[in-house]
DNA sequence: CACACGATGGATATAATATAACATGCGACG
DNA sequence: CGTCGCATGTTATATTATATCCATCGTGTG
């Protein structure tokens, strides 16, 4: 179930290589654009590498600080836009929990994901669990509900942050 | 037209005497917080009694303007504390993707809900679905994460609302 | 009663998150 | 060229939430 790039459901702590993941982010968003006629435009590339700049999930008003700190500095809708944008693709996610936003690994698939959030290190793991959304799926059937949106956000600790911490 | 009778997982549409509703839970919330010592205090037991006017999830700043309308007005702080004080008793749930809250129709029971949210009618109805329980149970186990809060929201529409509406 | 204490709520201010409404730039296309 | 559509810039404001300090009230104690 692995795709290539290694880029899957498990923590990954602060000792990989992270300019691959955003490179890899970046280049599988500009083949998604690509193929639907969406424009990536510098602007909203940037903002998807500032999202991509870490595996925790990034606040609104921490994107457009670091877009333009000074003069002539971006405005809140510049970012909301990008940021709709973004969503809209698939290219990223909303964790409603946190207000805040985090790339999304496998932006070629529409799928619906879970997410995982670690408490200590920040950071947010996505899941494609088949068995989580079979349950929801049926459970909502059941109900005669039918579903749009679905939303799971389980908060806790990673495995890196459990377990005693290596020595450096 | 008229669905199950009772309090359960299930939408009630507008055809069902709420009354009760609030009456009940209010008389558990009571039950709720005398056999903890805690102290469902009048302002408290107002903003409960005001999440439950209706079963749509209810934003803080309607409970503001329903408490006090005018001078001596109730303040945010007012209500964000009364909110917490229902919360950490789980009398009432926030529902993260509205930024609103609703009442827990089941607060004796410590379990963990999700959450089935009408775009309709905007009725939320709590599941204690324990397959859904389960599988993110198990998904989390096989990552290695220690889960502590679980949100399921899900966004769709109910049974009343898919329904072709009965002539009035 | 005087007093300290803790819990509750009030008041003031501000932080953090998000959107509405309108203006500008710029490339595509007839 | 003109104008259309989209992206972005600009201004202002709406919405959601918290920090901080103060007033009040009931309770236990001396």
């Amino acid at each position: 179930m692995e795709p290539p790039g290694g880029i899957g459901p498990a923590f990954r702590g602060s000792g990989h290589a992270h300019g691959a993941c955003v490179d890899d982010a970046l280049a599988r968003a500009e083949e998604v654009c690509r193929r639907r006629g969406a424009r990536l435009t510098p602007l909203r590339r940037r903002v998807l590498a500032l999202v991509w700049r870490s595996h925790r999930a990034v606040k609104a008003y921490d994107i457009l600080a670091a877009l333009g700190g000074g003069r002539g500095a971006a405005k809140p809708p510049t970012v909301y836009r990008a940021l709709d944008f973004l969503m809209s693709h698939g290219l990223i996610h909303r964790i409603d929990s946190l207000n805040a936003f985090v790339g999304c690994p496998r932006p070629e698939r529409g799928h619906s994901a879970q997410f995982l959030i670690c408490g200590g290190c920040g950071e947010v793991s996505e899941l494609d669990a088949a068995g989580i959304e079979r349950a929801i799926t049926d459970r909502a059937a059941d109900a005669g509900f039918a579903l749009s949106r679905r939303i799971v956000e389980l908060h806790g600790t990673c495995p890196q942050c459990t377990a005693p911490q290596p020595r450096a």
